[in-house]
DNA sequence: ATGTAAAATGTAAGCGCTTACATTCAAGTG
DNA sequence: CACTTGAATGTAAGCGCTTACATTTTACAT
């Protein structure tokens, strides 16, 4: 193409055409695209009129590639199919998108290679910080970030041994103190129904969480009768009746989350199990699901809002240079609904 | 930098390092990253050794920059709070995923603008590809997407007049199908809550095709009560409350999808209304949601898994340089539960 | 050995943008 | 009016990669 000729045709345009097209050099365009007050204000217009005639939109990679800055930020969350992580993820988006930040989301499906994949992705596609669910993988993952320098927060977590910028709460301490009420409601024969807790600390944390309740109340917590399964409400369906047919009965089952809790209690209802009057069925993260089961759940309610919030305030002072601070820890509390009673008389 | 010298330090290693440490150009490496065939395999390993020592990731912009493709497809959901694109838009992903491609989300909030910018947004990122929801949209942004020669599908409609390609279901003859079923239940004064019409072609073809039913079984449809917010369980709720303060009351709730459907049964609930025996009330779009509350939801089951599927077959063939072929209807049919009975008898 | 075609590799020109640095211009000064 | 100065603009060097084309190597037939 000849120098200072309009691209012709209808192939995309380029800052070239617009500056071809303006009378101005490529710079030019540039700055009145990244740094207008540089800018004249005749120019200016000149050029904008150019950009909207041409139908212009710069390229991203080529931005990325020159600016070594993309203003975009990534998450990799475990799931999308369920929406435990939707309302967090929301808040964070919304906080970024104030401060002129995009967000891609990728999804590992909790597998902790296709998340290291993932994050090597979104990395490569130019994000500027991730925002990572859990503690859970592999050095060599965290070796990646750091070699790239790229900073990250860990969040949905919050484990005071660990150096790590994190925001989240005590998986571990907030599924206790809902046990121990479990517990102090005459409950004696606990059911549990787990995500995989290998590579998920936060599932781990939990089910700790229920140990430490049952040893403090005097049960062996090697008599809780567990069902570890994958993230899917009619896993927390078949969970539920495998349990049930538990001898002795459990007369609670614990869940390691919402969605298990509701597939529970679906399956109660085709049992034709009361809760919680024959069996008490608890939650956790009080998702918008909680609320609108019947019976509603009583769960552990997350600050889901608050943590993406933060978590996207954190990271942007990560990005601009800031120290790293302190973990940021939120406290959960316990909400109560209708699926927890006391235990049934003994029959 | 001198030539041929590999970069030390902390930074991101490049092709070029990748090159220097195993000795060969930078063509090379990127045949051999590309399209390993075309290398000797003692080469090649040498070169792959290069690239696991330095953990080399390609840089995604320059790729894209250079290679004109990106091997990456772009969705735009309204929304990602409820799980109504879930399902679909992970059959999708995984279609995709088969065949080497990324995928990349973005959501709109409902808003025809926005939904603009995320377009422009993918596409600047090298989106080969766009699924989109619906066909409501600018004519600006139809022709950006032609003059870009962006392949698109238009989803979650079927709509014979249009001449776009597009994969989905008659959103309208659907709620027909089950406003005709509501009426032959004799119920005669309908409630309905549906979302914002203007920019949602979806929601507008569902409440057009209770009008049908209506003047299919003589009943004048303006005397429907009508009841028009966003998206959001409590928003569903609350319009349900307004409802059943209309004279005549509704004896049945015709609800544009299940998330308005779950709240609407919540609120009933909240105000000692039985379901179905006081009031009926009808989802739209058959999510898991509308098996798990009580009463289970009687609701209009739509393929979201196939429709995914077939989405990206479709635009991996667009992208392929395929003919665009004639747009494909799904069937939908109803999912018969418990929210709907019959009208209750004259009081 | 010698020639030849195919396979393997190298060279270098961009892809579209940003930005350090150089240049030009306008507006004051003394 | 020459001179300084800061604002506006231009020039051009990359950013990290792919790929057309050129060159070298290899394998094999003669």
């Amino acid at each position: 193409m000849p120098h200072g000729q309009e691209n012709m045709g209808s192939s995309v345009p380029t800052l070239e055409d617009v500056a071809a097209r303006s009378g101005v050099s490529t710079a030019t365009v540039s700055r009145c695209l990244n740094t207008p007050s540089q800018v004249s204000a005749t120019t200016r217009e000149r050029v904008m009129r150019a950009v909207s005639d041409l139908g212009y939109a710069p390229n991203f990679g080529a931005r990325a590639l020159a600016a070594k800055r993309t203003n975009t930020f990534g998450a990799i969350i475990p799931t999308m199919e369920n929406a435990i992580f939707a309302r967090g993820l929301q808040a964070f988006q919304d906080e970024l998108g104030e401060n002129g930040v995009t967000l891609l989301v990728a999804s590992s499906s909790y597998s902790p290679q296709q998340e290291e994949e993932q994050i090597r992705s979104l990395v490569a596609r130019g994000a500027d910080a991730l925002l990572l669910i859990g503690q859970d993988r592999t050095p060599k993952t965290y070796a990646f970030l750091d070699k790239r320098k790229i900073p990250y927060v860990v969040a949905w977590v919050f484990d005071r041994t660990n150096t790590r910028p994190s925001i989240g709460f005590d998986n571990r301490q907030a599924m206790k103190a809902l046990a121990d009420e479990v517990l102090e409601m005459g409950h004696r024969h606990l059911g549990v129904i787990t995500a995989e807790r290998e590579g998920n600390d936060r599932a781990r944390g939990r089910f700790e969480g229920i140990c430490d309740a049952a040893r403090d109340h005097g049960i062996n917590p090697d008599s809780l009768a567990v069902e570890e399964t994958t993230y899917a409400i009619d896993n927390g369906a078949q969970a539920f009746a495998r349990l049930m047919a538990c001898t002795p009965r459990p007369t609670a089952v614990l869940c390691g989350n919402d969605v298990f809790a509701a597939g529970a209690l679906m399956m109660a209802r085709k049992m034709g199990l009361r809760v919680p009057e024959d069996v008490s069925i608890t939650g956790f993260d009080d998702i918008e699901l909680a609320e609108i089961v019947t019976p509603a759940l009583t769960t552990v309610h997350v600050p889901h809002r608050e943590m993406g919030r933060r978590a996207a305030q954190k990271l942007l002072s990560l990005r601009a240079g800031d120290d790293p601070g302190p973990s940021i820890e939120l406290a959960t509390t316990i909400q109560w609904r209708e699926s927890l009673g006391p235990a049934p008389a003994r029959n």
